[in-house]
DNA sequence: CTCCCGTCCGACCGGTCGGTCGGTCCGTGG
DNA sequence: CCACGGACCGACCGACCGGTCGGACGGGAG
């Protein structure tokens, strides 16, 4: 239990291992665990089923491992966020900036991170390790919203609740694929798109929370 | 009272019809489309499979019906508040009010919602029906918004954007059942939580779009 | 009474699911 | 040279999938 017989990664096989989480990713992305076969999957990935089977001991396992590699590199940019920051607001601003760049840079991930947050998978075993990170993640920007509450940078309000409004004005909003990309009439994930989304959320949460001390 | 004429529908078996749309709802709900086999809708509702296929002709069908029937339950609040309201930001908050109590009436319908949003079921023919209540829905929210900006009482700012924001924080964060619930520490669904949720919606959006004039 | 029709059922179909098994191939170390 | 182990494969397993079919049951109309 205390260290696996192997060490971290063996990175032996860099390609493999990697290709099939690629695949995967955006798989389960689009259509959920339940949607997505391990047939699919090692089609999609062009190798056999039992390859599949030999780097992931189970789909529960394949699933996991996705979605803690996605939330690592969540975990990532929004830890660097947080050194970059001078002062309760700018993180947060920071904090917006970076959580949207890395949702853009892989299209699979709001919708991926967007499942995670509202099926229900828990208490799933295999899936601990998974929420441990993301767990940190939202701890991350409880903190920030907290800390800046309490030096008064930022205006007092519920913090999980602000929380999920980050939540649902960052990720659901990269998530919704087509169906917003209907909405809108123009792709979600176009430069200026995105640029405008920032500002948008950037201004709404500004004049929703900033104190002006000037 | 004798000859009625049966222009209505025949409600000749509210009965098993309507509590296999609750049942399938609810299952929809928690595991989406693909992770709910008919088998286990009938084995829920306690008829067999067979009496399930004769009241909806496939799945997909079925799939439908249940959205389409939870679109229509909130496009008819919506409609409500949209009629009691005086003016764009009374309408806006009417909006907002309403659209959680239609939320919280039923704890399956954000989940559903938030599904029907991001998950790519789309260019089904047996869905369209139910996408077009929801457009609706979303077209009575967009011109909302729309008038009041074009009248002044709220804030210019990109409307799509502001859609999404709106349906982010309150179809998602009712959407997050069990997450949300470890988030918060608290049953999502309880009133004090709901009422909190409400004011927090509404302080958000008051500070972010409201033109105060006096 | 008979006939019909809506409701519901058990049994069954071809196909797909996650997962296993025996075995092949190949690079490496002795 | 051979032995070994990781990567990979095709074939297969029982369970389950969406959907079909023939029939049972019961109440209302002729």
């Amino acid at each position: 239990m205390t260290g696996e017989p192997d060490v971290e990664e063996v990175e032996a096989s860099p390609s493999t291992r990697e290709k099939i989480l690629d695949t995967a990713e955006s798989l389960y992305a689009r259509f959920g665990f339940a949607g997505v076969g391990m047939r699919a999957v090692a089609e999609s990935v062009g190798v056999s089923k039992s390859a599949l089977f030999h780097h992931f001991p189970s789909k529960r396992e394949l699933w996991a491992a996705v979605h803690e590699r996605c939330f690592l590199e969540f975990d990532a940019r929004l830890e660097a966020a947080d050194a970059r920051a001078h002062n309760a607001y700018e993180r947060l601003r920071l904090f917006v900036e970076s959580a949207i760049d890395a949702l853009v840079e892989n299209p699979a991930r709001a919708p991926l991170l967007l499942r995670s947050l509202f099926e229900v998978d828990n208490d799933e075993p295999a899936d601990q390790a998974a929420r441990a990170v993301l767990q940190r993640v939202l701890a991350r920007v409880a903190a920030g919203l907290e800390h800046g509450m309490a030096s008064g940078e930022l205006r007092r309000a519920p913090v999980q609740h602000t929380v999920q409004t980050l939540i649902g004005m960052t990720v659901f909003h990269f998530a919704t694929g087509d169906f917003g990309e209907e909405l809108f009439g123009a792709p979600l994930y176009s430069a200026a798109e995105i640029r405008r989304r920032k500002d948008h959320v950037i201004d709404f949460i500004e004049r929703a929370l900033r104190v002006t001390t000037d």
